[in-house]
DNA sequence: GGCAGCACTTAGCACTCTTGTT
DNA sequence: AACAAGAGTGCTAAGTGCTGCC
């Protein structure tokens, strides 16, 4: 595969994260074969080191800088004040507070305040309402509020649609407008994005659907599957037993190996036992669940062996439960359901070193749900001789059903498709609120610079952090409680131990390595130069701290996202995630497609684009088990193909040879033969190894998360559409579904 | 302002289905 | 037809950010 990678230097380099340092460049095209494990971060480093966006001016500034040294030294007046309350005060304090606090950026939407000093204070309700509203006029500079008159039309004629028509029966499509096809087809899809929002804070105005399906009851082992404690077979209760086929199940799981996975299970087991099993089963080291695992093995394998006739009715029975409880009818519209099935109980599977893993997952009854629906819809029925907690109809939020999980405490819903209505907006609200965000970025930027030199320590860190957050694409870091959950991170919650200073590394200056769990356990390792300014700033956040202290000690998501608030209406930390994945995915679309090249070749630009997209985001995921070995296979296939490329080649020439002497048409042909035999082969094996480099380079990285939730989808259809590129190439049916509000509104001129 | 509760988005992994190959 | 690999889907954990309360 070494030599294959040819693409890649284009890959990163003409980025929008161009990297500044040619000698770091070439000595990254070395390592990267040695180290493909450890491609991804030095891909990351290449492509993040600096941002093209305001690199430039950072440079130039960077000798500027070198005058307000001073000022540097001065907040050591602070960082002196600090240290002395930092530990009494940690995280919370607010030095200088009150100014800003008041502050909101609801006058000025679309841009960012200076530094506005009012104390006025609006009502959450009016803020709401405006957020409702549509703003997908890019163009228009600075625009408040939308067009008023037009909106209204829409909704006062969503509102005759609703109340001439009896709420459930007409499920398909509100003839609106009359500019709209006449209906004829039922399935005809909704074009939601051509309707008015509702703009008071409700989500629906109807809403009926079947309620939840719960997980199917527990069935007893048949008495021949044994347990056995301490070497003796013993029958356990239906409930003990129950949760022993949870252990059993997951038994070739490393984590059944795993101390605190195996004391929480055991603890959680033992409540489920009669008090004789209780006395009996002391310990989890004599209980031997192999029987039953094998148990389980053989049904699965006989699930897989089964007739196609087997499998056919299975089938039928899932799609037959899907038409009954798949669907709601919320607002005239039949719409997809997510997740209508319950969570069926097991055993808590935590992400990374979570301390409450192997505890149960209780089962949820009828009497734990909460449906949601409207007042005038059918609403559901409990199962027979149950009882639902509550029924409620609360149109201010979207779900259909919840219930509190037992782990956490936390509430788990049921909730709507991506493809419908009211994800579909939320969606497209989403990118809109980034591309605003494009607007001011560059204001933005220019402002935590300036906060960089502020006297405030708490403006300091606000002014890193959120430099963090722009550059790297880290996220908010909210805080989390201690013990509850597996120790991670984001950027608010940084620690002095998550990031090491290199006045001087590899020849670049001012290097910070971070190295931390973000979520999902996800290891975030980066090491990137950064400004003097930034470093400096670093190195007195960091003074006179444990290593476990926050980084960021006078800083917290909620103060940032106020200040975010100010700069720009609906401005957020994860704001700068979405813009900066979807900014780049159309630089480096704009960079990497190359006119001459065929369908294929583009499409691994795509695949280019999105993957700098993806390592941006440190969206990773395990290297598939298989990988070397269908590495091998391919490259095998490869090896194949180059011989008979060479076989090829040397039957071509000899063809010409052989026309030579002859001069006759007929070998002129054979030579015109075994040219195209020679191209065809040498086609095949670019696209082979073109496949080979691809799947290489997506080993660790995982392209489906950004595609997803980060990349205007946009962006991507414009894309196809100037390209001649079929939108299924980029989009399967569930991602189309999901974007179909994209692949009708963009044309190919779409500007992110 | 600090916290808890709530609603909603984002995330990776495991399993299943589909497709292409032998 | 059997199989393997890859694509697609379902599942549910783990984030973000807002609100309302004290």
């Amino acid at each position: 595969m070494s030599g294959d990678h040819s693409h890649n230097e284009n890959q990163i380099d003409c980025g929008s994260r161009v990297n500044d340092s040619h000698k770091h460049k070439d000595k990254y095209k070395e390592k990267e074969h040695k180290h493909k494990d450890h491609k991804k971060d030095k891909e990351r480093e290449k492509l993040k080191h600096g941002n093209s966006d305001y690199k430039d001016l950072s440079d130039k500034k960077h000798k500027e800088k070198e005058k307000i040294k001073h000022k540097d030294g001065s907040t050591d007046k602070y960082k002196d004040k600090h240290k002395e309350k930092r530990k009494e005060e940690k995280t919370k304090s607010l030095d200088g507070k009150v100014k800003k606090d008041k502050e909101n950026g609801f006058a000025s939407p679309p841009h960012f305040k200076p530094e506005p000093e009012d104390n006025f204070y609006h009502s959450p309700k009016y803020e709401k309402s405006l957020k409702r509203e549509r703003d997908d006029d890019h163009d228009s500079e600075i625009k408040p509020k939308k067009i008023k008159t037009e909106n209204d039309k829409k909704a006062k004629k969503r509102k005759q649609d609703e109340d001439t028509k009896s709420k459930k029966t007409k499920i398909k499509k509100e003839p609106n407008d009359g500019k709209k096809k006449a209906k004829k087809e039922p399935e005809e899809k909704w074009k939601w994005w051509e309707e008015e929002r509702y703009t008071d804070g409700s989500k629906w105005r109807f809403l009926e659907h079947k309620g939840p399906v719960f997980a199917p009851p527990y069935e007893p082992l048949p008495s021949h599957v044994k347990f056995y404690y301490d070497g003796k077979p013993m029958k356990l209760s239906p409930g003990a037993e129950e949760v022993a086929t949870f252990f059993a199940k997951m038994l070739d799981h490393e984590y059944t190996s795993k101390d605190i996975f195996r004391k929480n299970f055991f603890k959680d087991w033992r409540k489920e036992m009669t008090s004789e099993e209780k006395s009996i089963l002391t310990d989890l080291k004599k209980c031997n669940f192999s029987e039953m695992s094998e148990y389980f093995k053989a049904q699965s394998e006989a699930r897989k062996a089964m007739t196609k006739e087997g499998k056919q009715k299975i089938k039928e029975e899932n799609e037959r439960i899907l038409q009954e409880y798949g669907f709601c009818i919320m607002d005239n519209h039949r719409e997809r359901i997510a997740n209508f099935r319950i969570e069926p109980p097991g055993l808590f599977r935590g992400r990374g070193d979570h301390p409450k893993m192997g505890m149960l997952k209780r089962r949820i009854r009828p009497e734990d749900i909460i449906i949601n629906c409207s007042k005038d819809s059918k609403h559901p029925e409990p199962p027979p001789g149950t009882k639902w907690k509550e029924v409620r109809h609360d149109n201010k939020v979207t779900w259909l059903v919840s219930w509190t999980e037992n782990i956490q405490g936390s509430i788990k819903y049921i909730m709507l498709n991506p493809s419908s209505r009211i994800k579909g907006e939320k969606d497209w609200q989403k990118y809109e609120t980034a591309r605003r965000l494009k607007k001011c970025v560059d204001h933005i930027r220019n402002q935590y610079r300036e906060d960089w030199k502020s006297k405030e320590m708490r403006i300091r860190q606000r002014a890193v952090a959120l430099y963090f957050i722009d550059k790297l694409a880290l996220r908010a870091g909210n805080e989390k409680e201690e013990g509850e959950t597996a120790d991670t991170v984001g950027c608010c919650s940084l620690r002095v131990e998550h990031i090491k200073l290199y006045p001087e590394s590899e020849g670049q200056e001012f290097v910070v390595e971070f190295d931390f769990l973000g979520k999902d356990s996800i290891r975030y390792y980066n090491k990137v130069p950064v400004e003097k300014r930034v470093f400096k700033n670093l190195q007195l956040f960091m003074e006179n701290k444990e290593p476990d202290d926050d980084l960021f000690d006078r800083l917290n998501t909620s103060i940032l996202n106020k200040h975010l608030q100010e700069l720009m209406d609906g401005l957020t930390a994860k704001v700068f995630r979405t813009y900066n994945a979807s900014i780049t995915l159309q630089q480096q679309l704009k960079e990497l497609t190359n006119t001459e090249e065929n369908i294929p070749a583009k499409i691994l630009s795509y695949n280019r684009a999105n993957r700098a997209v993806a390592i941006l985001c440190n969206h990773q995921r395990a290297p598939p088990k298989t990988f070397e070995k269908s590495m091998q296979n391919l490259q095998a296939k490869i090896d194949a193909k180059r011989d008979q490329l060479s076989e090829a080649k040397r039957e071509l020439k000899s063809a010409k040879a052989d026309a030579k002497i002859r001069k006759d048409e007929k070998s002129k042909k054979a030579v015109e033969t075994k040219k195209k035999a020679v191209q065809r082969v040498e086609e095949q094996l670019m696209k082979l190894e073109v496949q080979a480099t691809d799947r290489e380079e997506n080993k660790q990285i995982a392209l489906g998360t950004s595609k997803l939730n980060y990349l205007d989808p946009r962006i991507s259809v414009a894309w196809c559409k100037k390209w001649g590129i079929p939108v299924e190439k980029i989009y399967n049916k569930t991602q189309r579904e999901k974007f179909a509000w994209a692949i009708d509104m963009a044309d190919e001129d779409f500007e992110f």
